[in-house]
DNA sequence: GTCTATATACCGATAGAC
DNA sequence: GTCTATCGGTATATAGAC
């Protein structure tokens, strides 16, 4: 694969992208060497420079390239599940422990926040990007009132940032507390933010 | 001041660890370097290992230290406001806008959550905090409820984690953009946790 | 206990061969 | 475009004077 230059170039440079990103999660922003990412990558440090030009170059292009298929994975498996407390476990369970190797993403989404409280420039870019988050969520759970699923308590322009920020919330202190912060919890705020009156039933 | 040795040991130890706090939460822990620390505390390096050994000895001094007056100083502005939505109101301000040059310790927290997520020792340190916020949360809520002032859809147990996610989860999207998640936004969310039934009216 | 000076190591970035 | 070799800077940590 990756017969001409053009292909051989766009090869390495996802390689260095996917290399960073598992570094940078693994080790931290500041703890990850472009020697360690350029290695990961079969790659030399030169490679790097060629082709972001700087460690924060190599950053900026992992922060646009960087397609947060969370909401889009969350509802796909969520749209899975029958019942409404099943979908919401479902949701969770992508959040609390992710099922593939893509474990390391929420990681890196924490590194990538408090770098871009640091530097303007990855602040706006991930701003836009939670921008989105919210709408996808806004509309997706405007249908499921429209529906008659859900009846939440709050307007449909504010449960996005709510939902968004409570699962956040929550899995920062499952990470310190798996037993504390269970899916019991997870479930009962979801189910009070979005107005789900039935019993929440677990469904595993 | 600081007459005996005992004195001006204690002295020089708690300039170290306040002078860390401040430089960890500005640059981060990796970005901060013992040099920087000691200069703001007025001391040497040297004094930095005599004290804590090492610079993990010197952050897991700073978790043990850091004693989160959070609750505490959340709660005490909060009862200065006569109506329940102005406490609300009173509780974010507190977490989104901090008043005093206490604006640092969201950041530190911050830092100090991602670098417990890859040392075990740190990790407990804070889980244990984390368990002593959310059960004061959880006792302060209970007696609202006992009073009438709420009346939370959730079992009072999981109210406190539920309330610190919110919260934290809004402040963070709240950094990245102040204007999208503002006061009406975390109102909302606060009310339809804790089952504030009157009509939400921003207090100023 | 605190400071000065220094050892040792690593990182980011550059230069030049190919 | 990629690699090898290296420069310059800075970090943690230590040794020894006082």
């Amino acid at each position: 694969m990756a017969r001409t230059q053009a292909e051989r170039r766009a090869d390495t440079r996802d390689r260095l992208l996917q290399a960073a990103a598992a570094r940078f999660a693994a080790d931290g922003i500041d703890g990850a060497s472009i020697d360690a990412i350029a290695d990961d990558a079969d790659r030399t440090s030169g490679s790097v420079y060629a082709h972001f030009g700087s460690k924060e170059g190599l950053l900026l292009a992992l922060l646009d390239s960087w397609k947060n298929d969370v909401a889009v994975a969350a509802t796909a498996e969520m749209a899975t599940a029958p019942t409404m407390p099943g979908r919401l476990a479902a949701l969770w369970r992508n959040f609390a422990d992710p099922p593939n190797d893509g474990a390391h993403w929420v990681q890196l989404e924490h590194e990538l926040w408090l770098y871009a409280t640091r530097h303007a420039d990855a602040r706006d870019q991930l701003a836009d990007r939670y921008r989105d988050i919210r709408r996808t969520v806004r509309d997706e759970m405007g249908q499921w009132r429209a529906s008659g699923d859900i009846t939440p308590p709050v307007a449909d322009d504010v449960l996005g940032a709510l939902l968004v920020a409570l699962l956040i919330g929550l899995e920062m202190q499952h990470r310190l507390d798996p037993d504390a912060i269970d899916e019991r919890v997870a479930l009962a705020g979801l189910a009070a933010l979005l107005g789900v009156t039935e019993p929440t039933e677990v469904m595993t």
